[in-house]
DNA sequence: AAATTAAATGAATCTAACTCAATATAAATG
DNA sequence: CATTTATATTGAGTTAGATTCATTTAATTT
């Protein structure tokens, strides 16, 4: 056994046991919730000894945080590939509402312990950086409808994007203690208001005012040529 | 000393002190977060034993559960003043939306808090009781709304209610973490979505910009005549 | 004011996260 | 391949902090 090949050995039983504390850990957090999750339950699951975990992850929180963390980003990936399908900003836009909405309903618990891993991150925390990758999702495809000239009446997009996620995350909510009401409905209503709201078939909010501006130039070149 | 007034002394003594500890571990749970605030150091701000918090309160869950309902029972009343000032429904409706933003940012940790008491809670259990009646404020100004026929595209009110508080508690967020953004513009902007998606598309009667363009008109048609 | 009942105390208990000296396994060396 | 060195794992032991409960103190009744 040559030290390339021992190595690499190694690390992948490493790599392969640091994946099994992980899943353990996700399968104990969302059986017993954060506080019910016992660190011997998931050495357990993880055919480790307690200890054992602690080489892998400082502490509890940490192994919750990288638990998170993992979730948005194979939600990142199945975002994306959902959204892979459209080319059309609103239809894009739709996928992602539905995807995440759906899968928010589903893995309801990880909406509670995403707020536990933000509570103590700070702005630029490592642990926060997939949930800022999966947002940036909406950035994408909702500046894109910018660019293209889909959306004429946009907001801020801080703003377009807490209205989109937030809208969302408490409709799972809803949604979870509600489950015969019709996750369709909210997204269609929300696409419907962005289409509305920021497309270009209303936006009857600012247009009296561009029809009396355009009046008044019309005006005032009339008076400069007399 | 007979048995009337000693009993509301006994009665009012105990309910001070049942305050004071409800008051010291709000101060500890803001102060130290959730798993910081110590059971020992409510006490020791409440000016009583480690016990006797246990006398009061069964754990120390049931403690955070009594703050939290307390903060939403608080936050209703003041809401209910802020609104009370308006009678026009968009004008309700900016007001709460208004007063929640500020105190969500103000108070940010709550935020946090109350997802831990929704965790654990069930549809019907007591604590979240004052949740449900602050929401209630949304359904009887917006479903005021729709009687008087201001909204009339309304989609169903579960919708219109997770799209309001839930934009607002993501934009608490946001602005959370970003105190230079403007939180009035997050309200405008909602509130502005409300009326445009649910209200009269037209409504142009009330506009004074009919007769600033009536007045546009005429001074046209005169140039023109010269 | 003695007896009874209720409230308060804080030392003792218990639970579960976390540590670390001892052990086992793997890698490097000659 | 035997030996040394380095690395990974173990689980009993430590510790912090929530919770309990026998004891003490205060209030109420008789």
């Amino acid at each position: 056994m040559n030290r390339a090949t021992s190595t690499r050995t190694q690390r992948q039983k490493m790599e392969a046991k640091e994946q099994a504390i992980l899943n353990a850990a996700r399968a104990e957090f969302s059986a017993m919730g954060v506080e019910g999750a016992k660190m011997s339950a998931i050495a357990k699951r993880a055919s480790v000894a307690e200890g054992t975990v602690y080489l892998y992850y400082r502490n509890k929180k940490e192994l919750l945080d990288a638990v998170v963390s993992k979730f948005w980003q194979d939600l990142t990936r199945g975002a994306r590939a959902a959204i892979r399908k459209n080319t059309d900003t609103i239809q894009r836009l739709e996928a992602l509402a539905q995807f995440h909405l759906r899968e928010l309903v589903r893995e309801f618990d990880f909406v509670g312990f995403t707020v536990r891993t933000r509570e103590t991150g700070t702005l630029d925390s490592p642990s926060l950086e997939p949930i800022r990758g999966y947002v940036a999702l909406f950035d994408e495809i909702f500046s894109q409808g910018v660019d293209r000239g889909i959306f004429v009446n946009a907001p801020k997009i801080w703003i377009a994007r807490d209205l989109f996620y937030g809208t969302l995350e408490y409709a799972s909510r809803t949604l979870h203690l509600h489950p015969d009401r019709a996750q369709e409905d909210v997204v269609e209503h929300l696409i419907s208001l962005f289409q509305i709201r920021y497309g270009k078939t209303a936006a009857p909010e600012t247009s009296p005012l561009i029809e009396v501006n355009e009046r008044l130039e019309r005006i005032e070149s009339m008076l400069k040529n007399q």
